[in-house]
Parts: structure tokens; C-alpha cells; sequence
DNA sequence: TAAAAATACTCCATAGGTATTTTAT
DNA sequence: ATAAAATACCTATGGAGTATTTTTA
């Protein structure tokens, strides 16, 4: 009968490399792994590992079984928190993970809000890119993560939070333009955009359809905060969200700031978590908390 | 330490309400159950199931925990199949569900096709109406289910088979209509359709948008070789799948066939199975074996 | 009171430890 | 020759069995 102890020390093998190496992380010694290795190996009739002096590698077989008794060994410890957190909504430890155009303009407001409302929660912080965030929910590294929906991922469940939407900040000296050319200036080539791997990027070139970004002059910023510089310096115009101005992160003399016709540009930005993590009740508490806390700064 | 024999009894709790037969199920004696119970919700920290009298019912913890233990289960009996079935494919037990509008007309010609590209497939059919199958295909009772895409399901993956047109089947003394007057004929209120939970019903009534339904009278018919013999009958019209008709289901000369004109209403078979079930290449083999046997016909 | 679950104990299967041998480079 | 995994053997944890007590409707 397969047992869960042996997808355990599976795992490990599969993280190390090696039988000795294993057992270590296993807490256990070498034979006794070797064994549950084995164990396995002949209730499933397939090899899993090949045995070479250099370390160890998974067979194809190996792959896939240790691949899915990851999965399992997840939904375990889903039922380990399901059952801790039974009753209990927003206590205890909460690992949030935020990308990088939220997270400083919206946690100043969000952290005491939740200490308040939830004073038992141990919030663990993390900012970081969509795709390593997505990549460590899946690895239940993490719980939630607030990010710009949506998120292309069957085993993601998402929530939205709030619609979040862009302005165009130019120079200061720049003569106004009627609303109906505010689009136009997105097509020009000093359009100034963070560097490669934030969302954001990815939606200000959707709202510019027609601009090649090859065109783009790139100055690696990687904050919105440098970006604003750069426009008061007259090196160019961007597009911010307004969570981030509302922040007062564009509050600079040079910089003047256009809103756009209905309908604006805009992001989605939500909460998402594995789909089979017990975080349904956390996640709409969450979300209640950050809708209560936007909803006075738009008035 | 939680286990799977854990889940495994409390599965059968769940199931019989009772320890004693719970225990029976399980191949042990009843405190042996009961102790392993009392210890997961020892391990868990809270009560997962009340003991009363009359039976035994599940905690509302005892439910999320046996709901998330069944779906480990599955993912452990995945694990099996997986590497029994490594490499091999399309051998040995294949479970297939057909719905009850293709199984007649395809099997003829499939499971021949089947024997002889497969021999070491041991087929096991089960024909049955969508809702049935999907949730078959959910609970680990059938590993593959052929019916009309899409499936809005999560949990399952589904792959395009053939599109399957719709013809309009009428009485051989009406009067031969204009291609364009066809669709006309849709919004008659005698038109003949498949009792309810027959997919094609729905279908059908897809494509004849302005019918209200309550209008139609129902004849209860649950074959379409039955209603072909009510539009011979003169009773009225139906919408037959070219399937049904390539198959000569229609081959009667009080019955006339009329195509659409493009694009043609029609329906798209495919085969759905448990997103998370080692079947890919089986699946992807079923569908070459399928499309092979399907090609000729329409030659 | 009687049916059902919990407890008490006993036994044994098996996971794990230590010591040693085999294997592959 | 040596590092690493497999094997041999022993120990002990804990799962399961039998007998019995406790619980509750």
C-alpha cells in the first residue's frame, strides 16, 4: 500500500539528488529511505530512480509520480490548515504576496485597517513580480497574492478587489490637450514604462495598440516613483495608475496629470490563491478589509 | 502524523454512518476504526464527526475534511494508474462514458477500428446522459467520457473530436423549401426533440433561439430512431445530427433530409476526462482512433 | 435496556536504527 | 580506493485484534 511517508521521502530525493542527503532532511537514515524508496518502486512495478555514483536521477515515471505525490502532499497539509483554521477567519498566519505597483501605495492604509479589524492575523509580507508570486502559490509557499487580474491558471481561484485606472502624466510645461487627443500621446516614442517582467508594462503596451514597443527607449526603471522623475524631467510621458497617485506618488509640480475619456484605460486588480487551498473565507475577509479601506481615499 | 488509512476510514465513516459497518467495509474490527478517527481528530485539533445513538453524523469540519481526503485518495490511485499505464497506452482497463446521441451510431464503427489498433484495450462502456457521466468521471468511475463540447467543468480537460452538423429531417410529402426558408421551419411548434437531459435537446433549442419551449408538445421520446419514426409519421420535425443520419438512423423514404446552409448549426463532440487523471495519451490516442474511423464516412 | 462507541490489553507487522557488504567509478 | 547505496539484523512503535466497559436514547 503506498503511504504518504514514501511520497515524502520521494520528494526529498527528488530536492537532493541522494540517498544520504535525503534521509538527512527526512530525519531518518539512510536505509530506512533506501527501503521506502524501494517499497515504492515494487508496489507501483516501476523503476523511479536511477542509481549512478553521481547522485541519483529520477526516471521519467519517477518525474510524474513525484510530481503528483507533490500535489498530494500539498492537499494534506490543505487539510492540516482547513482543519486549524475551521471557524476562524483571518487568524493566525497569512502569507500575502503583492506586486510591485501595489504594494507601497496601498499597504500604508491596508496594514493598520487589518491590524484593527483582525488583530489575531500574522500577516507575512512578500513584493514581488506576478509570475514568481503565481509560481509560489502554486508551490504553497504563499496564500494569497494580490496582483492585476486576470490570471491564466486553471488551479488559481481569484477574487476581484477594485478597478484601478490609468492617468497620463506629462510635463508640467506641456501645453493641455483636449480629452479626445489623450490617446494620441500614447503613440509616441517617449513613452516611459518600468523594465521587462512587471505587469504593468505589459498593460500600458495594451492600451497603446498601435505603438511598436521596439521603438521604446529603455531606461530600466524599475519604480514608478523613478518613472515620475524622469517625466518632470521633460525625458518623456507614462502612464500611472491611480492607486499610486492617489498615494500622492506623482504629487511633483512638474508633473501635470490627464485623465482619460470614459472609458479609461484601467487594470483589475484582485486576489488569487490555489484553487484548493482552504483560503475562501480569509480571502473575501481580505478583501472586505482592502474595498473598506480604498473606498474613503476615492470619495 | 496524518495518513491515508485515516482518510480511507473516514471516507467509509462518511459513507455508512456507522462504525461498526464502516469498520466491515474497511476489512477491520470496529475499534481499530475508532481509535484511527479519534486520532486524526486529535491530530487536527477539532471534532470531525457527532456520536449519537442513531448513527453518526459528520461534523460541518468532518465534511471539508472528508471532501478534501476523497479528492487525495483519487490523486493516490492516480499515482497507481499512472505508473501502471507508463509508456503503455490504450492497454489494458479503459472506462469510457458515451452519451446516448453518438454511442449507437459511433461504436459500430469504433470498437472494430478499436481491436484492432488496441488489442490489449480492455473497453468497459457505460452510456448515460452528460450530467451522469461528468460526475462519474469526478468520482474515479469512469476514466474518459465522450459527449458534446464544452464541458463548464474546472476539474475536467476536454479535446475536440469532430464537429457533428445538424440536418433538418421532415415529412417526405412537405414541400421542398429555399435553403434560407429552413431556418423558418425551427420556429414550428411541432418540432420533435428528446425528452429532457438529453443534451441534444438543449442543443436543438440552441439553435432555435425565438422557440419557446413550453410551447412544444412532448411525445417522451428517448431515441432518435423513435422521433425519425414520428416525423415519418407525419407528427412533425426534428433536427437530426449528420452523425445519426451517416449511420443511416434517418433511412426511410417517408423522411426527408434538408442541410443548412452555412454555417450549418451543428455540435462539436470531444472526450473529457479528470483534469488531474494520468490519461493524456490515452486520450489523444482514442481521439486519432476516432477521427480515422470517422474520416472515410464523410468521403 | 440494548445498541453502539470507547477503553484496556495483547500481539505482531513494519518502520527505523546500527553494522556491514556490495557496487560503481 | 572510496563514496554511496543495498543488505542483514535487531528494536520498538503503533495498528489491529479480543474482551470489556461506558454511554445514551
Amino acid at each position: 500500500m503506498i503511504s504518504l511517508r514514501q511520497l515524502r521521502y520521494l520528494e526529498a530525493l527528488e530536492r537532493t539528488r541522494h540517498f544520504g542527503r535525503a534521509a538527512e532532511t527526512c530525519a531518518i537514515t539512510q536505509p530506512a529511505l533506501s527501503m521506502q524508496i524501494r517499497e515504492l518502486e515494487e508496489h507501483l512495478g516501476v523503476a523511479l530512480v536511477e542509481r549512478r555514483r553521481d547522485g541519483v536521477r529520477l526516471t521519467a515515471a519517477g518525474e510524474e509520480v513525484a510530481a503528483r505525490g507533490k500535489a498530494i502532499l500539498l492537499a494534506v497539509g490543505d487539510i492540516e490548515a482547513a482543519a486549524a483554521a475551521h471557524g476562524r477567519v483571518l487568524e493566525g498566519r497569512l502569507r500575502l504576496g503583492i506586486i510591485p505597483s501595489v504594494a507601497p501605495f496601498l499597504l500604508p492604509r491596508l496594514l493598520p485597517a487589518l491590524r484593527r479589524s483582525h488583530p489575531k492575523l500574522e500577516l507575512s509580507l512578500r513584493e514581488s513580480q506576478t509570475d514568481l508570486l503565481i509560481a509560489e502559490l502554486m508551490a504553497g509557499e504563499l496564500d494569497v497574492a494580490m496582483l492585476s487580474l486576470p490570471v491564466e491558471h486553471a488551479d488559481c481561484a481569484s477574487l476581484p478587489l477594485f478597478d484601478d485606472a490609468f492617468l497620463l502624466a506629462v510635463p508640467a510645461d506641456a501645453r493641455d490637450l483636449p480629452e479626445t487627443d489623450r490617446q494620441e500621446l500614447l503613440n509616441r516614442d517617449d513613452l516611459l514604462l518600468l523594465e521587462d517582467g512587471h505587469c504593468l508594462r505589459d498593460q500600458a503596451l495594451k492600451v497603446c495598440a498601435s505603438l511598436d514597443p521596439r521603438r521604446l527607449r529603455s531606461y530600466g526603471a524599475t519604480s514608478l516613483t523613478t518613472i515620475v522623475q524622469l517625466v518632470a524631467n521633460g525625458q518623456g510621458v507614462t502612464l500611472l495608475p491611480e492607486l499610486f497617485v492617489e498615494a500622492d506618488g506623482a504629487a511633483d509640480p512638474r508633473v501635470r496629470l490627464l485623465r482619460f475619456p470614459d472609458p479609461a484605460p484601467k487594470r483589475e486588480v484582485g486576489l488569487v490563491w490555489r484553487r484548493s487551498a482552504p483560503r475562501r473565507a480569509d480571502v473575501e475577509a481580505l478583501a472586505s478589509v482592502v474595498r473598506a479601506c480604498r473606498a474613503p481615499a476615492a470619495a
